[in-house]
DNA sequence: AAATCGTTCAACCGCGACACT
DNA sequence: GAGTGTCGCGGTTGAACGATT
């Protein structure tokens, strides 16, 4: 409708953030929860697009995400949906609360696909993941046909299970229960719904990177990298906790757990649907881990007993 | 040691969907 | 219904880094 590109601002950055800048961030969705995003830079003085807020905040800063490299079993449930879905990475991601679209994209395009290449060559490995045949043209008419009502019958599960998680999402009554995570850190903590109690230590964690190594990262703001190794961290933190007096940082951005109120917490779930991760997760990954019992998916999600909405 | 190449991933861009007036 | 503002998604880019020559 010809609007002006938001980024178009004179003195909007567009390079790497800063720590500094994160935590400015972080404080301020701390108080007012995520959302609102045109009103991020102009409440906060950051010289970044609504844009760029959100998606630092959703893609890095957000609560619950998990860094590093893909275990076996997230690629099956990037793989599978992928072939299921095709590149809607927002919903793959859905099944792995985790890990960000972004991340997922990236992960895709840089290992999987490779991956797959690698193995279509060897096996034939078809990319809609149900039939052994390459494509259609290569396979029999019939087959074709059973593998495309499988997919169908799939893709509508699919959509009621997306469906079911966003109503189970928005719906703060009925998604009381816990979801277990198994954070970055090894062990396992019980989630409020909104996820924010394993983040805020992701949050912490990050910030402690900063605070490791000051003067490289606000040259490179590549602290990520440099938290996964402990020997570092162990060496460094001490001596810039002090000097920057950022002692009770760790405590204070943990805060933002409790103080973080009930809205922004549920904000927090409508910027990016927690899904009923354990509903979701456990059919997913069953039909995931045990490929030859997919009709059997589909069957529970048909189920008309089931009451989805 | 320096140059080149390849890979990774954080961030940006453009577009569509939706909400509001 | 049209116009406008905001948000979210998917594709793409480019800086940083490691590997290789």
């Amino acid at each position: 409708m010809g609007r002006q590109p938001c980024c178009d601002i004179v003195g909007v950055k567009k390079v790497q953030w800063t720590p500094e800048e994160d935590i400015i961030l972080v404080s301020y969705i701390q108080k007012h929860g995520p959302g609102n995003w045109r009103a991020i830079p102009t409440k906060t003085g950051l010289l970044r697009c609504s844009k760029s807020c959100r998606l630092r905040w959703t893609n890095y800063l957000r609560p619950g995400i998990k860094r590093g490299n893909f275990t076996e079993n997230e690629e099956k449930m990037i793989i599978h949906p992928q072939a299921l879905l095709g590149n809607r990475w927002a919903a793959i991601a859905s099944y792995l609360p985790q890990r960000t679209d972004n991340d997922i994209k990236n992960y895709w395009n840089t290992h999987l696909k490779k991956k797959l290449k690698k193995l279509q060559g060897h096996e034939g490995y078809s990319r809609d993941g149900f039939s052994s045949s390459p494509s259609p043209s290569s396979s029999s008419a019939a087959s074709y046909q059973i593998s495309r009502d499988q997919w169908e019958r799939k893709l509508q599960t699919d959509i009621r299970m997306a469906k079911k998680a966003l109503s189970d999402a928005i719906s703060p009554v009925k998604s009381s229960g816990s979801v277990e995570f198994e954070p970055f850190n090894g062990h396992t903590s019980y989630a409020k719904p909104s996820g924010y109690a394993s983040s805020t230590e992701n949050i912490a964690k990050l910030l402690k990177g900063w605070m490791r190594n000051p003067l490289k990262m606000a040259d490179s703001a590549d602290f990520s990298a440099e938290g996964t190794d402990p020997v570092k961290e162990e060496k460094n933190s001490e001596g810039f906790q002090s000097v920057l007096g950022f002692e009770s940082l760790d405590s204070s951005i943990s805060d933002i757990s409790q103080s973080m109120s009930p809205e922004a917490s549920l904000s927090q779930d409508e910027s990016k649907p927690n899904v009923n991760a354990q509903t979701q997760l456990s059919l997913l990954e069953e039909w995931v881990f045990d490929e030859g019992k997919d009709y059997q998916l589909c069957d529970l999600a048909l189920d008309e007993n089931v009451n989805y909405f």
